[in-house]
DNA sequence: GCTCAATTGCAACCGGGTTGCGCCAGCCCG
DNA sequence: CGGGCTGGCGCAACCCGGTTGCAATTGAGC
């Protein structure tokens, strides 16, 4: 992977760069899926969990990356598309696999929207499906479980 | 509140009728808002919290109750409406208020439900809206903070 | 190269959730 | 009534993800 593009990104978000949130950046943008803090900390096992956290936090504040809460008890951060804001793009759904414990991230499907009663005013929306994904439905038909 | 009623809830479950039981199903009935694990604990601040768990745990085996994860980071319970199964009626849309953190039960609203990638297999749904809620907004403008 | 603010690593902490274990209550059976 | 068994309860300890205080280090600007 190519420092130049991550550290460029960091750049466009005015987030400042350093050796650390390089290699969290550039795990999370090599993750073709949403990660957690502990899944940086196995991936990244010299950096210690509190940088991590220190980054992504940073990361958020500038809009690089935006965090999703699947429900497991572990918030996952995922790289934001746009190139300026992303509070629109954050709107999509999720899927989190009760089988392999991922977390999908269904860009292509973007979180719907209801009526709320009269008064109540939406900030954001957190939409996640549970179930089984294609390569566990897959696997367990496979192995005559299903 | 009648106690009758709430043994009454609890049997027709098929849940062993307890003291605590009763307790912690009545706090729940009583409150007209999803409650926390803690929200529990302060209600019923005689009872030690790991008896509050294993009530919860044990009311949700019996189709009791059913939690509902509103990304606040604790779990939220309340009493299922049906008189058998939950599983379809606790596909109903959450609202979390920012401002004052109460949960929300949208029950008229159901969740609504998108097509997923082929392969992909739906088993639950969690919808969250997230903002202010009625009363906050109400507050906000007459304080003129709004 | 120097200075000062920002970042990092470490260790400790926090809070929600969970569990092991001994004790107690209730129930069935003789 | 008495004994034994099952299940529920309280206590304390633990787990884990997230967070913070602090001292050491880094690095950007001068």
């Amino acid at each position: 992977m190519d420092n130049r593009k991550i550290i460029e990104i960091l750049e466009r978000k005015g987030v400042r760069v350093t050796s650390i949130r390089i290699l969290v950046m550039e795990a999370l943008t090599a993750a073709s899926r949403p990660m957690s803090l502990s899944d940086l900390e196995t991936v990244l096992d010299t950096v210690d969990k509190s940088s991590i956290f220190r980054s992504l936090e940073a990361f958020e504040k500038h809009h690089a990356v935006h965090s999703i809460d699947d429900g497991t008890g572990s918030v996952k951060y995922e790289v934001c598309e746009g190139e300026d804001e992303c509070t629109v793009s954050d709107m999509h759904a999720h899927f989190y696999c009760e089988k392999c414990h991922k977390t999908y991230c269904l860009k292509e499907i973007s979180a719907p929207v209801v009526d709320l009663p009269e008064g109540f005013e939406m900030n954001s929306v957190n939409y996640i499906v549970k179930g089984t994904c294609r390569e566990c439905g897959r696997r367990l038909s496979r192995d005559g479980l299903l």
